[in-house]
DNA sequence: GCAAAAGTGTTTGACATACACCCATGT
DNA sequence: ACATGGGTGTATGTCAAACACTTTTGC
């Protein structure tokens, strides 16, 4: 199994130009503005979706300003709230980056979270869902989106956090459906359940899901620590990491 | 194999209290001071050590303020050479936290930097090298260093981070000697040398290394692309994960 | 009875682990 | 000749991958 350095953005390599640096000089060292950036996904129906906000003229991630406080990853909850009426089952630091916007130095700490699907669409504040394919952005907020992709991708592979785009109940395809639609390419469905049952702390329910004119499914729940997030299923996530 | 999620720390639950919290509010929202800090680690002869500087009073990890650039890596490498009087050879950014201290609020931009021993001591600059165990630091400084270890370990096993503490020929001892002193345990000989000959892109220079009265070790050379990290080794890691 | 999704086991290959002896040198 | 660290191969088990058919329901 090869897997390439998730953490390859940190390298340089892929940082902003500087456009107009001459203007960053404008501004006293140690004391740019700081703003916190986030990248929420969800998955609706099999395909997965970012969440954009209305900035000015056109779309941009949800952003904000962190208040003065020790604690930033609360901080990342607060403006998602605040920005999108979401709110997070996941939410999960980054990286860091300067950026040079609008003539002013900024530091802007990337997030990346996760929602549930919640009520019949989710379109619950004042936001829209896009597929990641498409939106046209600026240059910081593309590279955060690509690399909370990069890490949502990973990270799937091996820890639990793909349950926190799930509602409480849900099958164990709305689960596989939520794989495929990160990861971008289709899984074993036996392998999967095997790896699932094996090594996520999820119960069937007993009940089960009419919704066609065919078997029902079982409806599971999921029942990890919150704080823990476990260990599953590293192969799948290689091909991804490998393209 | 088990692993457990080595970013925990952005859930939140290691986040620092805010023993002075009502200090924070003195400064404007968004306009932080910030800093960056880093832990610079280096094996001297089987002995994984962290790079401290004087600060005032004590010692803690080097540290400065970014000037106004897009480059934050380029920052953190530049304060590093100012600090410590080392070039590194491997930085990555590990997270953000924001900190009290001193009546200030700050947002510290933590890294994990990497040198090989220089010379017969490793002591260019204007630093001490103490051993990881030993140091009472700062809250903030222990946090960076906590997580910056954690990282460290799990990472030097699926990576060729392991090659930027060592000078450019080491005989295979040495870079296993390294891996113990960061894993804190000691791997099998046999096995180690066939994953790094199946994984990692170094050549025998023909040259050997005397230096007992036994027989001289063979000297290699790495030749991996300083971008990509690869893929290395995962098990060991495991052990040091689950601590 | 047929269409449509749910559910279920076995075989195979790859890879990590554990483990013990000979080799080259200096004294 | 002996002490010291350098260097090498095999046998075993675990785990991921590939793969196809039966079951339950709605129409």
């Amino acid at each position: 199994m090869i897997q390439t350095d998730v953490s390859g953005l940190h390298q340089g390599s892929a940082m902003l130009d500087a456009p107009g640096a001459d203007a960053l000089t404008d501004r006293p060292a140690g004391f740019p503005a700081v703003d916190i950036r986030i990248a929420l996904f969800s998955v609706e129906n099999g395909a997965l979706r970012v969440a954009l906000v209305r900035h000015g003229s056109g779309y941009g991630l949800p952003r904000g300003v962190p208040r003065a406080t020790v604690n930033l990853d609360a901080e990342a909850r607060r403006i998602l709230r605040d920005d999108t009426g979401h709110i997070d089952q996941y939410v999960e630091q980054l990286y860091t980056l300067g950026v040079d916007s609008e003539r002013t130095w900024t530091v802007v700490i990337s997030y990346l979270a996760l929602v549930a699907p919640d009520g019949p669409g989710i379109d619950a504040g004042g936001c829209e869902w896009r597929l990641v394919a498409e939106p046209p952005l600026t240059e910081a907020d593309q590279m955060v989106l690509d690399y909370a992709l990069l890490r949502l991708r990973a990270k799937i592979g091996y820890t639990t956090i793909a349950f926190r785009l799930l509602p409480p109940m849900f099958t164990l395809r709305e689960l596989q459906d939520a794989y495929e639609a990160i990861l971008g390419h289709p899984v074993d469905k036996r392998n999967f359940r095997r790896r699932v049952a094996a090594a996520a702390p999820i119960e069937a329910t007993g009940e089960r899901r009419r919704d066609g004119s065919h078997r029902p499914a079982e409806l599971y729940r999921y029942h990890g620590d919150r704080s823990t997030e476990t260990y599953l299923t590293p192969p799948w996530a290689a091909d991804a990491e490998r393209g």
